[in-house]
DNA sequence: CTGAAAGCGCTAACAA
DNA sequence: TTGTTAGCGCTTTCAG
């Protein structure tokens, strides 16, 4: 039975006469603690009800100080893997009562920093977020303003800690299976090269071509979208020294470059060997199934979420450990043997 | 230069020896209009920046009963359809100046329900949903609790507006488009059988069957999901009348319809014809592009969200406008044609 | 078992 | 051009 005006706990307290107090005390399940009688409980809750009484947040935050608020910041919604990751935040942080501000930051550094300011206006308690600038943008809440978790990307010297998947073994997984696979002409599509996933990736490849002594080399792309694998792919398919595989350094990646290749007119894996980082799960649909390395992004996410929760409860800083999981290679039928 | 204990506007005052009110004014652009000095606005920005005052919300909204924020219901994040809108809505609204608190209600009208009853605590000034359950979960905001819009799904009889695509219309033209091509026995395997879109599709086979004097009928599947796509096909193609066509009401069971008719050994086109609702981006790079209906997704959040602006804008509840596009057929190369 | 009153940070009459 | 003050809704000492 909703009321004209808004309804308050002063309003409930007049009606019951009762006091402010008490009224709160009840509403709040501290009526226990403050031995008040069944009557006064069950006349407050019922008074309550009536009047369609709802709490109101932003008076127990300025009150409190604490706003059951958690950020989340992601590069962009709109990539299955970013969305699975706010998925998860969201399902698990409403569970623990807390709600998620949650925003797109259309993987633009300066729309980045903004939302970080916009944040700390929030009263928030924590924020957990997947970088796209730099370390600058994240130097107020290293100060300590808000606890902070960073999930799958991370800064080296940064004191925020960090749930990440071993993104340089990502790649040298792949690179290995490549090579054993007789491949020594592979070259490397990668994403955004400010992030440290693309980064250590990046290394990976470049390492395992050192280990294994491979003259050829060719890194090119810089964003992880379909039109820039499409785009980086069509290059080098019409370059004269053509590599036997190509390694997407994400499924975005990927299926830009799927399309280069069909639009070539070639074959997988007859005429190029194509392996990717991410393994979504579409990657079973495709025409061919595509080898990939798994990141256990879920498990990522869960472990980014309780770190976060055991940093806000600490009174004091205690040094958090940074995670680092490995990912999985799952071998389909993308890879060509070459004797 | 961050300062111990917390920086309000009151610390600023005392710092410059100035009042609250003059403080406020500065630091909310109405200095001009209460024609405070150039040198006293000086002073405040100075001596705010110093300390590295952030705005409070919490007593922002306490005071003037407007939070800037915005509430997004979504039924899972993790469905490219559905964080397409989460992004859309999260980058418009933020350059709008709102915040919005995203959830993913899990497919789950319960906790849907849990969720609405969250947001009307959090001082929101309006809500986006793509509704889950029943109608009786949107009950407290039809009485004009929040102002809300509802976006590709919505309830008939109720007064919250909503901007969708012509479902009934999306599923008829698919109809068509396979009667033409000579096919009488069509399969439909559906989604959440509680949501309109998926009743108003349901009710486009159903009335094109109608039409054509088509005798030939099989609808099952109840979510919106790959793994009922998956079964619900294992179980169509085990029957000893096989249609000769399969219409999946959306790209999730599509892929896994694609993931059993693979398993059994048939081809698309050949064995069987296969259409779906959505045309997701990645339908381009299956081994057989799938003829579908592409809804204007991006047109719809964008529509939904100016008439919510709209909405939270007029004193008076003005007569809302529901709005309905059209989806449009992308014939692809999974139809056969049937002499 | 219950209440009075102060105050969280901010804005907007109303005064000057 | 600037300041005083009340109060948004709530919790929490402190006091019965």
């Amino acid at each position: 039975m909703a009321m004209q005006g808004n309804v308050t706990i002063k309003t409930v307290a007049q009606e019951t006469g009762l006091s402010l107090t008490t009224v709160s005390r009840v509403l709040n399940g501290t009526a226990e603690k403050y031995r008040i009688s069944e009557a006064t409980q069950a006349a407050v809750l019922a008074e309550a009800k009536k009047q369609g009484y709802i709490p109101n947040m932003a008076a127990k935050t300025l009150r409190l100080n604490k706003s059951r608020t958690i950020g989340l910041i992601v590069p962009t919604l709109n990539n299955p893997f970013f969305s699975l990751v706010a998925s998860t935040v969201s399902k698990l942080l409403y569970a623990q009562g807390y709600v998620v501000l949650m925003s797109d930051c259309a993987n633009d550094p300066e729309e980045e920093r903004k939302l970080i300011k916009t944040f700390l206006t929030q009263n928030i308690e924590g924020i957990l977020a997947i970088p796209v600038g730099g370390r600058k943008n994240y130097e107020l809440l290293e100060k300590g303003g808000v606890p902070t978790v960073f999930i799958d990307r991370f800064f080296e010297e940064s004191k925020i800690p960090y749930v990440a998947t071993d993104h340089f073994d990502s790649a040298f997984k792949l690179m290995e299976h490549l090579v054993e696979h007789g491949h020594t002409l592979i070259a490397c599509i990668q994403g955004d090269v400010q992030t440290i996933s693309n980064q250590y990736r990046v290394k990976g490849y470049l390492e395992a071509l050192k280990k294994h002594n491979i003259g050829y080399s060719y890194l090119k792309g810089g964003s992880f979208t379909t039109d820039e694998g499409y785009l980086e792919t069509k290059i080098l398919l019409k370059q004269s020294q053509k590599p036997t595989a190509i390694m997407a350094l994400s499924d975005t990646i990927l299926l830009g470059a799927l399309k280069a290749i069909r639009e070539e007119g070639m074959s997988i894996p007859e005429d190029i060997s194509v392996v990717s980082i991410d393994n979504s799960s579409y990657l079973d649909f495709l025409s061919v199934p595509i080898t990939s390395v798994s990141h256990p992004i879920t498990e990522i996410t869960q472990l980014a979420i309780k770190m976060l929760l055991d940093q806000m409860g600490a009174n004091q800083a205690s040094a958090p450990t940074n995670i680092v999981l490995e990912a999985k290679l799952i071998a389909r039928k993308s890879v060509q043997y070459i004797p």
